[in-house]
DNA sequence: TTATCTTTGACAAACATTTGACAAATATAG
DNA sequence: CTATATTTGTCAAATGTTTGTCAAAGATAA
């Protein structure tokens, strides 16, 4: 019945996951889970998927276990609140960023890309995916008439730092930075997610080799 | 003075930001490092950082600090063991595969990649920086020759599964897995790491929506 | 040399997370 | 209807991680 203290961090990083496999038990027409059983597809133990829940309200029930509609529904809003997708920029049109705007328009919920930007003359009037790519001297006035939320960095390390400082000038509140460094804002409002590919790759050789 | 436990996970996770922020150092020529001044860049405590390195056996001086020039080489002995690259190839050269493919080659240490397979017949015979893409039928022949320790997976969920239990066979010894859903292979020497560009998306959306 | 400053390594205390246990609630079978 | 099976929500115990503290070691300055 509601507990409703705010969630801890490793809660937080394990509802995708929660999240991923509830849709798919949805899309196969599966009605109810148990704690037990999520667990074992989870790979973690029943308690603490229990506990998890219960962090935002158990919705179980005894002697059922948890309806995976109402799990779905209850995790999509704490991850994508109203279904309000959040106006996206990507900033950095190579390679990289080519292959992480598809994924965005694909595979990802909650966001909807507005715009590319690159300083590569040959990129510039280009499209991704139907979305036209621009030169990142429009940035200031495209983003003072769009007012996107997110930028997704793309870009290689040297430009990110400067750059990010004007985005949040201009009012982006949250950072999806792929470029090879951290990149930390000092808004307090502001949120860095940085994925560093080099991280995930130097842990699977430290397991490999010691092992 | 080597107290030597095996180090926990969390300071595993810490080793490839310890490394990129003590490259940086070497490469612009600082010789010593103290904890605290570590722990600032890192944005963690100096008391993290000492017990973190003495994991390893501290290697450090009392009144002077660290040298930069010894924890790297330690560290980067630990990530990437005795320097020889680990033979890798890459399963899927799509657009996030052509993307990683560059990250490994340009950006990564510690692999080599031997070769690119792919199914679709308009990507056979073109390169990858180099690497030429096969058709995944020479998968078998072409592991049986050249013993791939370690595959990098960007094909769609479908694939994944089948083809990673053929791979292990091959000799397979680990996984960067980039395809959409949770590789778990049953065999207890064979490392995965899942990549999971959505979960890291999708807490930035939890984040921004709930702060 | 001596006093002072810096900094590590070690340990214990504080804090956080995960797990196990069990009462209460619901369902199911007899 | 009663007895038995499940299964949740909650709490406390167990475990794991981070932080603060301090003696000892080396550096530095007088």
């Amino acid at each position: 019945m509601a507990t409703s203290s705010k969630p801890a961090l490793p809660v937080i990083r394990r509802l995708p996951k929660y999240y991923r496999y509830l849709v798919n038990m949805q899309q196969s027409g599966k009605k109810n889970v148990s704690s037990s059983e999520l667990s074992k597809i989870m790979g973690t133990t029943a308690s603490q998927v229990r506990q998890d829940f219960n962090c935002f309200g158990g919705f179980g029930q005894q002697g059922i276990g948890y309806k995976v509609d109402t799990l779905v529904t209850e995790i999509r809003h704490l991850l994508f609140g109203d279904g309000q997708p959040l106006p996206t920029i990507l900033v950095g049109a190579g390679r990289l960023g080519t292959a992480v705007s598809q994924f965005l328009m694909r595979d990802a919920n909650g966001y909807s890309l507005l715009a590319a930007f690159d300083n590569n003359p040959q990129l510039v009037g280009k499209t991704l995916n139907d979305i036209p790519i621009r030169h990142v001297d429009e940035l200031r006035s495209f983003c003072s008439q769009h007012h996107p939320q997110v930028a997704v960095l793309c870009l290689p390390r040297e430009g990110a730092t400067q750059l990010s400082s004007t985005l949040v000038e201009l009012g982006v509140k949250g950072f999806w930075n792929f470029s090879h460094y951290d990149l930390s804002v000092d808004y307090p409002q502001v949120m860095v997610e940085n994925v560093h590919l080099g991280d995930s790759l130097m842990s699977l050789g430290y397991h490999m080799r010691n092992l």
